[in-house]
DNA sequence: CGGGGCCACTGAACCGGTTCAGCAACTCCC
DNA sequence: GGGAGTTGCTGAACCGGTTCAGTGGCCCCG
């Protein structure tokens, strides 16, 4: 079956292809009757306007395109970035745009290009970025690209921004987070972080600091990369140490609590009795690890789907917004409970 | 900046737009002079073709898509399908090709009207389908909408197809964990599959059942859900159940293997020494589970790689190809571990 | 009754590429 | 020296929509 065009249906109908475009679109200039007509053949021949001509005639690509810029090795394992898709994903199909996807491996380089290509070739009308960086380039550079963007994920203060992101409190949460530990009695804890670069962790890294420096606590900060190894060998570190030893670990993410455990479980130290743990990011492998490990539940998906919408109502409107993410809450399991 | 355009490019050097495209495209019809001047330009004023543009004079899109239908729950939590968005998304970019992405719930109706819609809006060249069912419409609504598809995962049999596909050879998975299991001594397994219309599952469960009947041994089907609360209830029942009971459990999926593990240990048995455990998908839910699981590792970043360069090639030569999966390795863990 | 305003509709330009037919100049060969 | 073939280039049509500047007919009102 040929493809139907506006021209055929206005043929069909011996009318212009300009009311044609007028009734399909419900703009006036159009009687009723006219329009019924149209909707109605257009409606009996399975008609779709062609995507590329619309998005030429309207300097409008109906997409907008994401970066996945991570280690393909974690994105598979960490649940964390599968349910921001999956809100993202929602909350697009609902503004009916597309939604352009590509991963790079953790490489700036190409991340840069690609924004660079999509803005060139005008392929998606605005992007979504996340994890942002200390002394990130990528504003900078969407700006001058002309291509309008949300910023996932950046710090609370009060800075007033020159674009439009969505911002989470690190603070507060680390303040959950310590308080639950305090209230468990532990006075020496660990934190192990991913890298600092990523302004949230520095923000929770500071967060835990003074928090605990409130309680009268101590902190052993200690920057890795999120991957279980890491974890593992945070704790192999920190508990081999000829300090005083500590009682109880965070994690900046679940895969690293998971890697926290086994090491404990290789020194032969016993989870919550010997040291606890609490990861700040929840997950199946938090629930389903023996111990169960208490978790900071962050709600990905719903975090997604804020952005996404944001991204819409920005390039709808233009504006720049902030939005602030709903508040995390605690699941407390066996891996602080306790002993 | 205004973008620059290709008429730009040809006032600029005071020659034709259709000498600019060929000198672009690396066609025939330019001096080497000229193509060397228009390239040097281009390069210098940073210009993109058009998408949009490109896509309405070419009638190529330069795009492919891919539905995800399944639960949202189960989507963020089951590692199988991100890792084949992974490779996916690495074979497309080298070809230059764009990703689009839409999640749908398990809902067949919506997967349907989305096919229709990127046809309709010919948004898309082509598309990937995956988990192949019983008697499933796709292929023939595909061919219908003139959308040219690659079906991920469809059957070994000979039967000559009518579209390009990969094909899992799962008789010989079946082979490899039921054989693993007779070595062990398992003479009474069940098997927790997902459900029967997927055509996959259809042959694993027949795969499962010739391959003991080979060894004399006995199997117990159930058919299940992928979810986690699945495997939990289909082991609570077997094991519940008054016949002898089974000595081993062959899951169909990780989630449903930890479904398993968590409901062995509420009924007080001990895995392996009880009853032993094997999961058809290896992820880091097996490798982390105590005891570790055992698992078939399929390789999905592979699959996803495998099945989205024949669909670049089945776009670029409009032949019908079938591709065949490498071999899955079984990673034997602790729990069929002899005790 | 005449003029202003509105309504429904149209032709043509436009978005930014690709591609085809045509044309002038130049080379080659008998 | 003249016809055939090649090379390098151009103007114009085309892809399938959107949109602007008319145009004619009708109604309303003074």
């Amino acid at each position: 079956m040929a493809k139907e065009t506006i021209a055929g249906l206005a043929k069909r109908l011996g009318i212009s292809k300009a009311s044609v475009s007028y009734a399909l679109n419900g703009q006036p200039g159009v009687s009723d009757l006219t329009r019924r007509r149209v909707l109605d053949l257009a409606e009996e021949l399975d008609w779709y306007p062609s995507s590329s001509a619309r998005a030429l005639s309207r300097s409008r690509a109906g997409a907008v395109g994401m970066v996945l810029a991570a280690d393909p090795l974690l994105i598979g394992t960490e649940p964390y970035h599968m349910g921001l898709l999956t809100g993202i994903e929602t909350a697009l199909a609902a503004g009916d745009t597309a939604l352009m996807l590509r991963m790079v491996g953790n490489d700036p380089v190409q991340e840069r290009a690609t924004y660079e290509r999509w803005a060139g070739e005008r392929k998606v009308d605005g992007v979504l970025v996340f994890d942002h960086l200390l002394d990130d380039p990528r504003p900078a550079l969407l700006d001058r690209l002309g291509l309008p963007f949300v910023l996932h994920g950046a710090p609370e203060t009060g800075v007033p921004h020159t674009f439009s992101r969505t911002t989470t409190d690190h603070a507060v949460d680390a303040t959950t987070i310590v308080d639950h530990l305090h209230a468990a009695g532990h006075r020496r804890i660990a934190h192990v972080s991913g890298p600092h670069r990523f302004v949230h962790e520095a923000e929770r890294v500071q967060g835990v600091r003074e928090r605990a420096a409130h309680h009268g606590m101590e902190v052993l900060p200690h920057e890795a990369n999120y991957a279980l190894l890491a974890g593992q060998d945070a704790v192999t570190a920190l508990l081999r140490a000829p300090e005083a030893p500590v009682t109880a670990v965070v994690f900046g993410n679940d895969l690293m609590a998971m890697g926290g455990l086994l090491a404990l479980r290789e020194l032969g130290l016993r989870c919550p009795d010997d040291v606890a743990i609490i990861s700040w990011d929840d997950s199946l492998h938090c629930q389903l690890a023996t111990p169960a490990v208490t978790a900071l539940s962050r709600n990905p998906g719903m975090q997604g789907r804020v952005a996404a919408e944001l991204l819409l109502a920005v390039l709808d409107t233009g504006a720049i917004r902030t939005e602030s993410m709903p508040r995390s809450e605690l699941m407390v399991r066996a891996s602080t409970a306790p002993g």
